[in-house]
DNA sequence: CTTTCTTTGACCTTTACTGACTTTAGTATA
DNA sequence: TATACTAAAGTCAGTAAAGGTCAAAGAAAG
């Protein structure tokens, strides 16, 4: 699929920029095939500030699109995570923040599959899928505040 | 009976596959001649939880399923706690499990402490005092197979 | 005969992708 | 300086391509 190709390519710039990085929309588009509005897609549905980007623009002639991977301490991430969960939350939501929690170093890799398989449509079946939303959240929360000192 | 013959063939590339595969459910579907759904039909009855196989999905252009199974013989003591945990479970007994797990070195103390707060009747409150114990077993259930290699 | 399992198809939700149109910023020109 | 031109990126609605869900009919088992 044509956004995971981009998507990793982003990626992949993001880890040898260290983090920060410039580019192209047009250019971007132009050298993989694609429409302009093909990076926009990408980029918003993928890196998204829930899972840990910030995105700033300029538009006009020499316009760039920038990309930031950003840091958090510990317990501001936990902190983060427990207030942008709100009252409901959705299981790809919740697999991108275990992500993020887990790329950055806040809980370990099997950490993340431990609870995003608790988090799971599958595991919380038993319930009606308007209350699942509601639960995931509270669980979430719940283990979000486990893991604070 | 058709069930069985897809059944078959899913068992079949997952040996080929080393135990993970990718299948997209209309090719599956057409190759076979049968329904879309019929697939979703065999998956959701033969390659559940209870016997060692994890489904993941994703829709959309080129979206897949993907099956993973679990090789229970490798993991006979989380096996026995996966037997022992039935259709419901209370929190006392959950923690119960959880203590022995940690003594035993199966998981870490902090993965004990995040399992049991993501079963504790606090973070299970949306739900009925009497699904409670309904869903903290299926949770767990999908928390002990995510263990499993 | 009743219950449980299978099969089907209609309808729903999510995700990917595109293109026309809009907005913005820099550059050249009157 | 003010104005037009050009080269970006933004937006958004529409289309298509998946998989999900569920109820109802049919088949098999007990």
């Amino acid at each position: 699929m044509l956004t995971d190709q981009i998507a990793k390519l982003i990626e992949q710039m993001l880890e040898e920029s260290g983090g920060a990085l410039d580019l192209q929309r047009n250019e971007m588009a132009q050298s993989l095939g694609c429409v302009p509005s093909q990076i926009s897609y990408v980029i918003t549905s993928r890196f998204t500030p829930e899972r840990g980007y910030l995105i700033e623009s300029r538009r006009g002639g020499g316009g760039r699109i920038r990309i930031i991977r950003k840091q958090m301490h510990k317990n501001e991430y936990l902190m983060h995570f427990f207030h942008a969960i709100g009252n409901k939350i959705e299981e790809r939501e919740a697999l991108a923040y275990l992500k993020n929690l887990a790329d950055n170093d806040i809980i370990t890799e099997r950490e993340a599959i431990i609870v995003s398989n608790a988090l799971s449509t599958a595991a919380l079946s038993p319930v009606t899928p308007e209350g699942r939303g509601v639960l995931r959240a509270q669980i979430f929360k719940h283990v979000l505040l486990s893991l604070m000192q």
